[in-house]
DNA sequence: GAAAAGGACATAT
DNA sequence: ATATGTCCTTTTC
C-alpha cells in the first residue's frame, strides 16, 4: 500500500510546490464543477487507506460518511468566513478563538485537495504524454476515441495520483499541525494535554462543539483503544467525527513507521516527515527558527508572514496578530500578542540574528544569515 | 493608533 | 545562564 504515498512518479512535494506557485491562490477558487468534490477525493483517501490498514485500525464505512458531513462546513470557510474569524479574535480575547483563524487556512485540504485536483488533473497529464510519445494527449481522448482500455489506465493513474496527492497533503497537514500544536504524530505517544490540544485543534478545525471534557484524564493510548461507540457515548454530537480524524492519525503514524522502517529508498513521504524539523531536535524551538518555519510553507501561512527578498532574508509579518497567536500556541503562552513577540525579535538584534533592514519599514525585518 | 525601540524584572528550562 | 515573556515609557511612522 506503499504506492498510495510513493508509488507514483510525482513526490507530493512537486505537487505542493506547483500548487504553491500557481499564479492565484488555488485553493480559493470556487467550487467546480465535474470534477471530484471533497467527499471523493476524502472517499479515495479513506478508501485507499482502508485497503491496506482497514483491517488493522478499522476504517469502516462509517468514517468515510462522517468525513461527507465536513464538507458543508469545509465550504463555509473557504469563501469568507476568515474575517468574521479576525474579528472574533480582536474582540474576544479569548484563547480558543485563536484557532478559528488558524484553521481557515490551515485546515482548508479538505476543500482545496477537491479543488486542486482539476487545476492538477491537466499537468499531470500532459507530463505522462510526454514521458510516453506515442501516447495520444489525453485531453484529446475524447474526440480521437482512445481505445477504452487506454482510457482506463490513464483514468485509474490519474486517479492513483490523486490519492497519492491526497495522502501526502494529509501527511504534511499532520506534520503542520503536530508543529503547531507540539504534539507528536503518533497519537498512541500523546499524554492528557495532547489529547486536549488535538481535540481542540479538531473541534475548531470542523466547527464542532467542544468536547473535551469527555475527554479529560484520557491518554492517546486511551484514545486509540477506544471504539467508534464508545467515542460517540462521550460526545453524542461529534464523537463519530473525532474517531474518523483520529484514524486518520492512526493511519498516517502507521504509515510514517512503515516508511522508516521499510525500504532506505527515499522518496516522498519520507521527506515528509524528516524534513529538517526544529521540533525534533530536542531542544526549544527558538522565535527565529518559528518564523523561518513560517515562511518555508507560503501556502498554509503566506497570508500571515510572506518573504519580501528571500535571498536576502527579508521578510514581512502581513498580520502580526496572526503571527503572534502562532508562535502562542507553539509556546503555550495564550497571552502572546505582538508587542510582546516583537520584543523578542529586538532581542536579535544585538545577537546578530534578526535586524532591520536598511531601509526599514514597519513589520518587515531581516535574517541577519538568511538560508 | 499601531509599530519600534529598549529598560527592567519575571519565568521556564 | 539563556531565551524569552511581561510590562512599560518614549518616540516614530
Amino acid at each position: 500500500m506503499k504506492i498510495a504515498v510513493n508509488g507514483v512518479g510525482i513526490p507530493p512535494h512537486s505537487v505542493t510546490e506547483s500548487l504553491t506557485l500557481a499564479p492565484s491562490p488555488w485553493y480559493q477558487f470556487p467550487a467546480h464543477q465535474g470534477f471530484a468534490s471533497e467527499v471523493d477525493v476524502m472517499s479515495n483517501l479513506v478508501g485507499s487507506l482502508s485497503e491496506g490498514y482497514g483491517p488493522r485500525i478499522g476504517l469502516t464505512e462509517n468514517s468515510l460518511a462522517l468525513m461527507e458531513r465536513n464538507r458543508g462546513s469545509g465550504e463555509q470557510w473557504d469563501m469568507g468566513e476568515t474575517k468574521p474569524n479576525v474579528e472574533a479574535l480582536e474582540r474576544g480575547g479569548l484563547y480558543f478563538s485563536c484557532f478559528d483563524m488558524l484553521f481557515t487556512e490551515d485546515a482548508a485540504w479538505l476543500v482545496k485537495l477537491s479543488e486542486a485536483s482539476p487545476t492538477l488533473a491537466l499537468p499531470m497529464a500532459r507530463m505522462e504524454s510526454r514521458e510516453e510519445p506515442e501516447q495520444c494527449p489525453v485531453i484529446d481522448s475524447q474526440e480521437q476515441g482512445l481505445s477504452p482500455e487506454l482510457e482506463r489506465q490513464v483514468e485509474e493513474r490519474s486517479l492513483e495520483q490523486v490519492q497519492s496527492m491526497v495522502v501526502g497533503e494529509v501527511l504534511k497537514d499532520i506534520e503542520t499541525a503536530c508543529k503547531l500544536l507540539n504534539i507528536t504524530p503518533d497519537p498512541m505517544e500523546w499524554n492528557t494535554g495532547n489529547v486536549q490540544k488535538w481535540l481542540l485543534w479538531t473541534e475548531h478545525l470542523y466547527r464542532l462543539p467542544h468536547a473535551g471534557k469527555a475527554f479529560q484524564e484520557l491518554t492517546g493510548k486511551d484514545l486509540c483503544a477506544m471504539s467508534e461507540e464508545e467515542f460517540r457515548q462521550r460526545s453524542p454530537q461529534c464523537g463519530d467525527t473525532l474517531h474518523a480524524h483520529l484514524d486518520i492519525w492512526k493511519s498516517a503514524a502507521w504509515m510514517k513507521e512503515r516508511c522508516s522502517l521499510g525500504d532506505s529508498k527515499t522518496t516522498g513521504s519520507e521527506e515528509l516527515w524528516s524534513e529538517a524539523d526544529s521540533s525534533c531536535s530536542g531542544q526549544p524551538i527558538h522565535l527565529w527558527q518559528f518564523l523561518r518555519e513560517l515562511l518555508l510553507k507560503p501556502h498554509n501561512y503566506g497570508r500571515c508572514i510572506r518573504w519580501l527578498n528571500k535571498e536576502k532574508g527579508i521578510f514581512k509579518i502581513e498580520d502580526s496578530a496572526h503571527v503572534a497567536r502562532l508562535w502562542g500556541l507553539r509556546k503555550n503562552r495564550p497571552a502572546m500578542n505582538y508587542d510582546k513577540l516583537s520584543r523578542s525579535i529586538r532581542q536579535y538584534y544585538k545577537k546578530g540574528i534578526i535586524r532591520k533592514p536598511d531601509v526599514s519599514q514597519r513589520l518587515v525585518y531581516q535574517f541577519v544569515h538568511p538560508v
